[in-house]
DNA sequence: CATGAATGAGGGTTCATTCAT
DNA sequence: TATGAATGAACCCTCATTCAT
């Protein structure tokens, strides 16, 4: 009961690090269970086994990334407020756990395709967005699609840039650029309803 | 002898598709050997090992592209050529193999550590390209490592979109946008040279 | 838990008798799973490896070996007496146990160089034992090392003998003759203590 | 023809050097042809096989060393001559190649199972000559196998302890006090003859 | 609910030997 | 004769998973 949950997070939080630090085949169950201070079999009791173990901890927050990117748009009505609300989400999303983001950047491949359809995804989100856009004349770029793909790129990619020491600070910080950026990279209008 | 050299290509051959089919670890040597049309401990008669096998795959084609991209730059004179002659080729390299371009893609976290100081990367490259814009003054981003992100974010996210079925056509085709987008992204200036 | 000790004990067994059938580097741990009645894997939770099986088969009748010596020896105060000691307990540990002594005799030359300085060994036992005679006076042979040399030499090879068939009976049997040939060979006075 | 044979000791002398320093089963075929400055097919033309090439090598030199030993003592009337004689021989052996005698000593128990009938042993000839001894009254011990036994423990420990590092200087310096130390083991008479 | 011994398939690698060249 | 690429079986070991306790 109260420690079943908890011996679930130990589990989570234990094969989460792991999983960042030495990639998924290359941690064994054995490992992670004794990172969570129990034994092998217990994990079974909660997990019918690694590959649930990775999904669960992907999916639980790709979809609740997904989610927080839509209730951030919504608060907003331009374009360019919308885009700038999603990547300071982000940003924020990053600083805070850092860990989480590796291990999602790290598994997305293998797990992308078991997304099921009635997922929301952060790539739904975004190109719905931008989709929205085109239609209201305010963004330049007519291919959501591929608008979406530089919007993702510019700000995964400095992430990534951020994970390997090339650049400093937090993401955070480089928020208001980075949207600028994206923005610049799609044609926002800077007023796109405005005037 | 049998052959040599053809037997090295075919076992690159079949390592390449089978890993990024199923990954790395998800391929086996057992595998590689049966799909090259030899036996296990041929492999090793002409790599070390499997660490040998992805690093060679990766490094060749890693410092190939550093080079590609150095000679097309340096053919050209301003910030907006340059920066459209990387794209050029970048795209031009995926869509002429773009199974190699997945197996870079892969494994790149795992292989950048073993990166030694002397070798080229197509990161140093395009970084030293836009260090140089900005010192011009053809670039309006100020900080040159957050804008090679911003570059090297919109192309390799449009091919990963691809990659994924999320975008059709060649990349070849979405070269003039794409560096377009990269130009608009790091506020390079229309003529940089000019008036 | 199926039964712990006792499996370990299994495999102890099962790999000494195969390996002096055998030899270590002759002997698979298929092979010992195999006798041991468990599959391969088992071993692993026992042993971390095949050579910490092996020395642990080594180091366990080694140490224990040279304590028991060590005890024989000290009950008797001449040095006749002591020699006759430890001869006679090396007979009863031979005839006790002759596979075991057969391993011991078979792998020491490549576990000797992981003995540390910290065991007691059964030359260092019977070189003091030596080392005291001489100086006191009751043997005839002034270099310990090479006194120890002869002792070890006499009784080992004896034990070889018999195994190879050239010798039969029970070594206990022979102790006493070894004892005498032993005390002879490094001039050993008669009578050390009394008159 | 002329390089064939010089080939051949080519091998012997790599195969006998690396055996030592590794053993026969850590020492492999390829390791031998490249310290031989062949390559691995190349061995087979001079020997069926790597078991071939112990046994030529274990043969060999065991034989030889019988024959020595044969003509040793029998150019000595006493048994404490012969002893001697035999004991300086040894010695002497152990002197010019100590190599060679790590490698019958490591790889004997492996080939005595394969020695013939018809081949005359160490062993023999040392038991032959303390068999005569006893006949003749020269010999205290009635044992002939366990005297062989004896004299055989001396030496070879005394040239184990050697090769151990516990023992300084070479085996010919103690060669008389080792005949001594075995015709005091197996009580040679002093002048088994004379009077 | 938890333990940890056991499974059994598979991992990467080595190696004596063969054989086309 | 020599080469060295290839074989194929065996090597030691790891691991996700199961299950008796």
């Amino acid at each position: 009961m109260r420690s079943g949950a908890a011996t679930k997070d130990n589990i989570k939080s234990a094969a989460l690090t792991l999983f960042v630090a030495n990639g998924v085949d290359g941690t064994g169950m054995r490992e992670i269970a004794k990172a969570a201070g129990i034994t092998e079999g217990a994990i079974y009791r909660h997990f019918a086994g690694k590959d649930e173990l990775v999904w669960a901890l992907f999916a639980d927050s790709y979809v609740a990334y997904a989610e927080k990117l839509d209730t951030l748009h919504r608060a907003q009505t331009t374009m360019a407020a919308k885009i700038e609300a999603m990547v300071r989400g982000f940003c924020a999303f990053f600083d805070e756990d850092e860990t989480l983001f590796r291990f999602l950047l790290l598994v997305q491949h293998g797990q992308l395709a078991k997304v099921t359809e009635t997922m929301r995804t952060p790539v739904q989100v975004v190109e719905e967005v931008i989709k929205a856009g085109i239609k209201a004349g305010e963004v330049g770029y007519r291919d959501s699609a591929a608008a979406t793909a530089a919007v993702f790129g510019i700000v995964l990619q400095t992430a990534t840039f951020k994970i390997y020491g090339r650049l400093r600070g937090t993401m955070s910080a480089r928020a208001t650029a980075l949207a600028q950026a994206c923005q610049n990279a799609i044609g926002v209008k800077a007023n796109g309803v405005g005037s």
